[in-house]
DNA sequence: AATGAATGAGTCTTCATTCAT
DNA sequence: TATGAATGAAGACTCATTCAT
């Protein structure tokens, strides 16, 4: 049908359409034939850019991660040096992407296929765990010096970063309650960032 | 060949066999000859128990459910009034049990497979992050109640207390770094503790 | 359940359970628990009767080959020696016999399984078709040396008496109509009768 | 190996080929690769064409159905309007294509096959039997009007007509006797058109 | 570059049959 | 005799992948 339209498109509209479909279906669920209809391509078109399935998640899983993390990169490097206010932004753009099914259909996918792809869960944990722990880390480094945050472990400061965000994504997509519209994404990403910071304040030491 | 074997038990031996083979190859990716396999039985046997493999699923989450919760539960109801206290030990425990992969089996089996059974989506909705908001959601009225922790948003807090602890699930799992032993378990635990209850402090406002 | 029942009744119970299994659901859609649960008997209690699904079945044919046949010769045996009556007494009777799904269900299940098993087919065409065909035969000696039946190829006497029986048969079971309870048995057998009779009438010669 | 030809004529191919297959080994006895084979097709190429096993014995019987009827309308409606001579060429066609064992598999097929796909049987009541029965009616009331038929109930007409075509049908088929070659099948057709020509005349009432 | 017919390996599921009790 | 748990061979059906056009 809509065959006329910038041919060197193809690949990405094909991760757009693999995206969808992986998305809705599941990796193992979604046939390439799923991935064609929703590309407007036939089945055996989808060969000419990508040699197999599998392949098609791998590039998929690339675009998605230099996606995510570049954009998170972008806003920590172009947003002055005040630490707090900086993770602040951060910690909010991300809660905002995640309650995006676009964005977030990337780590879902990648969280339930890791177990069957060694070789996707090592290049996600390089490509986007280990950066985003770095871009953490400096962030930290920052605040630290500014005297803001606490010197916590920077293995802490992770997955208290990340973690609410996660959940956060998987309970306004996969657990969604279709009957209920769930708190608003703004309001909750600034009560989760205010949890955050103030759990990585300096002011006083935490725990006992 | 060996026949009759405690047959009373046998449903809880092919759960326990396909806990293992979904979390290790994916529901999609293992089939019923692999669980039975584990089970130490015949494809066919496995059929007189479960009526498909989708049932089997849904079995497996139902036990893998009531055991998390309902451990969860007990402690919080045999720990005491203190509050803050009461909310470490439950985190630490829960930190703790999703580093072994018996346990954080069951989230990620979930979660990877939440999209293509709503049905089972939503069971797990009712039957554990309802049940674990309603549980945190009492903590944190009673530590209100006793002027420990600031009045936040319920929903806030579930995904600030759930999050750091399904982030450390999947890095100790399934995006384990074969060369990096990882952090202590214990040290993790505690220092994530120490980040959310002082996040949930009472002391003074969070956010500028 | 029932138990203490003579015993020696039970190869007799499982094929009347046979005969009602295999006419619902076919020979091949039968399954020998299907058979067994009709018998009051568990699966592994029919192969102490019977080596194979296959030797149910042909002794289900055997069983109900000798009865048919047998009656029908009995009948024709003690009827007289009026050729016409005898005849019409044996297809009125046949006729009434085939409405019955209990007896019709023999025949049903031969034609539908002789394909597939051939030493069905020639068991039953030696122990129902060529015994009917004898008998049809020296009926219509006797009629013809009566005088009152044209000397007719026996092959075409076979086709014309048992066919008619045989198409009500089918339409009185499987191609019943369930909202049009169909002719009046008697009446009909006795039209058939009628028909068959008079086209077998020695008066005058047939077509032209 | 051998691809693209005539695509558009596959699912007759197919149909045919599942005639042979079923035909020779019953519907269950006949697996799908049996079928393929036949049409010189791979399994999952059927799979193209028709959505289930069931599906194809529906289209099957829906395509011989028609055929059948069909070809009988049409002898009956370019025969002049004599109807005893239409009769008989009828009831001799009949017999000709049923000693065929491509047209005889239609019906051996449903007969076979109609206890357990009730939709089959239901369609070849309407399709087949009503419509034949409707053909004959129409035969006889014209026979009646000329004088040369007596009145008879229709269905008693359609069980004396069809009945020895059906069996003359099972006797050269499924019960054929392989060292017995059968009566001559046009010599055959012709006496049973007699017996049964000669039980509808009007001439003298039949049965005392 | 694109199609879509065709392939065939792979999996779930069923069920006749066996056997320890 | 009788049970019913267990086996394993077999078959319907799916789908990633290929290839002639």
């Amino acid at each position: 049908m809509r065959r006329t339209r910038r041919p060197e498109a193809r690949p990405d509209e094909i991760l757009d359409a693999a995206l969808a479909a992986f998305s809705e279906l599941g990796f193992a669920g979604a046939r390439i034939e799923d991935v064609a209809a929703r590309a407007g391509l036939s089945k055996g078109a989808v060969y000419l850019y990508f040699e197999s399935k599998e392949a098609l998640l791998k590039a998929l899983v690339r675009r998605l991660a230099d996606r995510v993390v570049g954009a998170a990169e972008n806003l920590a490097a172009s947003d002055g040096v005040d630490a707090e206010k900086t993770l602040r932004s951060l910690l909010t753009y991300m809660a905002l992407q995640l309650s995006n099914p676009r964005v977030s259909a990337a780590p879902r996918i990648v969280i339930a296929e890791a177990q069957r792809f060694p070789e996707i869960a090592s290049y996600y944990r390089s490509a986007v765990i280990d950066r985003a722990e770095r871009l953490l880390a400096g962030l930290i480094d920052r605040g630290v010096a500014q005297g803001v945050f606490r010197d916590i472990d920077r293995a802490v400061a992770l997955r208290g970063c990340a973690g609410p965000m996660l959940v956060h994504m998987l309970l306004s997509t996969v657990f969604k309650d279709p009957g209920n519209p769930g708190p608003d994404p703004e309001i909750l990403a600034n009560g989760i960032a205010d949890v955050i910071l103030n759990g990585l304040k300096a002011k006083d030491g935490a725990s006992p």
